[in-house]
RNA sequence: GGCCUCGUAGCUCAGUAGGAUAGAGCAGUGGUUUCCUAAACCAAAGAUCGCGCGUUCGAAUCGCGCCGGGGCCA
């Protein structure tokens, strides 16, 4: 990176300076104290260090200090500066058109950074009940997962995606007993939902489970004389829509692990003994206690109620030990905000059975707030719910995908159905898929012959399909060289891209991609509109060509990450 | 009552370990099309960084207190 190369050569410049003693009274210089920014104003450069921070070893003035720094570095065709206690940094044409050359020489590979310490990977998201349709929230958590899922895969972890089913609770009976009353009603009888408010809380009362009664009714009489079946049968059903849901919203999970299984293999009962045989279980009320304020959480849980069943908190142990033991070094959560209680529980029970906490990391994220016709309509409990299906019907997978991605997962995410539909510049997810159709445009003109309106002859096409194909395939340092000038801005956001995705996937931040997608967006608008690709100058001609090839790579690259089409027309 | 989180331009948000004149997008204003998609671009304008105190050469950023939105627990 041209961040990383900049940096590298003050740090040897500066370990240079002290040994010559130029740094007043520094002697010594620990590599990675001094960060890397972008100058506020871009007149001054590309990038910039400020070394006043190292006044107080050095005992003289930042100027002084950044001076003898820049004495001592190798300069090449770069250009380094100095304001106040600032070194600026001003990219030469060497770099930039290295930073062409290795897009075509990567490609879908782009970006990814080298030297990583690889990890195994188990994120886990999604994780509803399999009671009813997905809403709204449930969108957010499956976007943000699967871009995470494809970020942290792109960076070259292994990533392994599950999405843990709630089916041993009591709602699963309630489930079978809402069912029940649906087939009561197809088979005409003048049954409905109790009105009484707390009563009505038993069931489930959507239409969804109208169509489930339906295909019960095709294999079967009539009630079966165990509401269990009645609940089986629903659970199926609802798992497989959920299931078809993800599938189509292009979320993949590749485990689904139900809790019940959990509870069946023993793997509980398992766990309980284990914190009671680690000490740190006690009794009181007729209940088991888990010490979990021992490990930081604000009091301790129940772990076994006083009638012998466990609690969900028990099962949630069982899991994530379970997850340690399938032999994962990390372990990320994406979690609803209302779960962040949790948190310290579950921690605290993995540092009680001896394993490292540090290896979960639970990512809370706040709601959605649906905008339509600029109200807001808040998603809360049941109310108002409009389904995840209903949204992406409305605004299509892209767009539901994008919006759900844009925003940093700790703020509430206003999504605006109105705007996420419209096709101009005030959907950020038009204006990027416009810019990569715009590329593809200029690179089918290219090699297109035209018929001349006036004269009615066949103009010849301004480059053969070959010489494209040469230009994108034996790609030479020379061919851009003619446009790096004017290019300059556009090429060091290419070049951004490896930055972004190191920070994003090391702070697991997917919001910064669709935020720099809009960035290098808008430098190629700017590009497409200064310059004109396509013309008689041959030379710069196939050298902006070079560039569209490498913009449309990267935006590709970028929408891979975020299973977002890269559309060749609009 | 305790804990978490957010508060930055009319709206939606960035602000990377405290550093240069606080940045984008949208909306609003003014401009750009004989030419590769104007679904675009360019320009100016718009901010008491919720409020107060503190830490220091320097605070949107760190600490404390308060106010307000959201969430969880009791």
């Amino acid at each position: 990176m041209i961040k990383d190369y900049f940096i590298n050569k003050v740090e040897n410049a500066l370990l240079e300076a002290v040994k010559k003693g130029q740094l007043g009274q520094m002697s010594e210089y620990v590599k990675g104290s001094l960060i890397v920014e972008k100058p506020k104003n871009p007149d001054f450069g590309d990038f910039a260090v400020n070394v006043s921070s190292l006044a107080r070893s050095a005992k003289i003035a930042p100027p002084m200090i950044a001076n003898a720094i820049v004495e001592n570095i190798e300069k090449d065709d770069n250009e380094y500066s100095v304001i106040g206690g600032f070194i600026n940094f001003k990219a030469g044409k060497n770099l930039l058109i290295d930073v062409v050359e290795e897009i075509f020489k990567k490609h879908k590979e782009f970006g990814r950074p080298e030297n990583i310490e690889k990890e195994k990977i188990i994120l886990e998201y999604v994780s509803a009940n399999p009671t009813g349709p997905f809403h709204i929230g449930h969108g957010r958590w499956a976007a943000m997962g699967s871009v995470l899922a494809n970020l942290l895969k792109f960076y070259g972890h292994d990533v392994y995606q599950e999405f843990y089913i709630n089916d041993a609770g009591s709602q699963i009976q309630k489930l079978g007993n809402s069912l029940a009353i649906r087939i009561r009603q197809e088979l005409g009888e003048d049954v409905d939902f109790p009105t009484d408010e707390i009563e009505r809380k038993n069931y489930y009362p959507g239409d969804y489970l109208i169509p489930v009664a339906k295909k019960y009714l095709e294999t079967h009489k009539g009630l079966p004389d165990d509401v269990k079946e009645l609940s089986d049968f629903a659970k199926f059903e609802m798992e497989n829509l959920q299931k078809a849901l993800l599938e189509n919203f292009r979320v993949h999970f590749d485990n689904f692990y139900s809790e019940l299984s959990l509870h069946k293999s023993g793997k509980v009962e398992e766990c309980v003994n284990k914190l009671k045989a680690s000490g740190k279980i006690y009794q009181k009320d007729g209940a088991d206690w888990f010490k979990s304020s021992d490990y930081g959480d604000d009091q301790d849980r129940v772990i076994k109620k006083a009638d012998g069943s466990n609690t969900y908190l028990t099962a949630d142990i069982a899991y994530h030990i379970d997850k340690l033991e399938r032999g994962f070094d990390r372990m990320i959560n994406i979690w609803g905000a209302d779960h962040h209680g949790y948190v310290a529980r579950v921690k605290a029970s993995i540092e009680a059975l001896g394993y490292n906490p540090d290896k979960l990391e639970v990512l809370l994220g706040q709601l959605v707030n649906l905008v339509i016709n600029g109200n807001e309509v808040r998603m809360g409990k049941r109310k108002n719910m409009v389904t995840l299906e209903d949204l992406i019907d409305e605004v299509g997978v892209d767009a539901t995908r994008f919006w759900m991605s844009m925003r940093n997962i700790d703020t509430t995410l206003d999504f605006d159905i109105e705007l996420a539909k419209t096709n101009s510049d005030e959907n950020p997810v038009f204006y990027v898929q416009y810019a990569h159709a715009r590329a593809c445009s200029i690179l089918r003109n290219a090699v297109e012959e035209k018929n001349d309106t006036e004269s009615g002859n066949i103009l010849q096409a301004p480059l053969s399909k070959a010489e494209l194909n040469d230009l994108s395939e034996n790609y030479k340092k020379e061919n851009i060289i003619p446009t790096i000038d004017t290019a300059r801005k556009l090429i060091l956001k290419l070049e951004e891209f490896k930055s972004i995705i190191k920070m994003s996937a090391e702070t697991r931040q997917v919001y910064t991609i669709c935020r720099y997608v809009q960035e290098l967006a808008s430098e190629f608008h700017s590009f497409y509109n200064a310059n004109r690709v396509i013309s008689d100058d041959k030379t710069l001609m196939i050298s902006r060509l070079a560039l569209v090839l490498a913009v449309k790579q990267v935006l590709a690259n970028a929408f891979a990450i975020l299973g977002v089409s890269a559309p060749e027309r609009m």
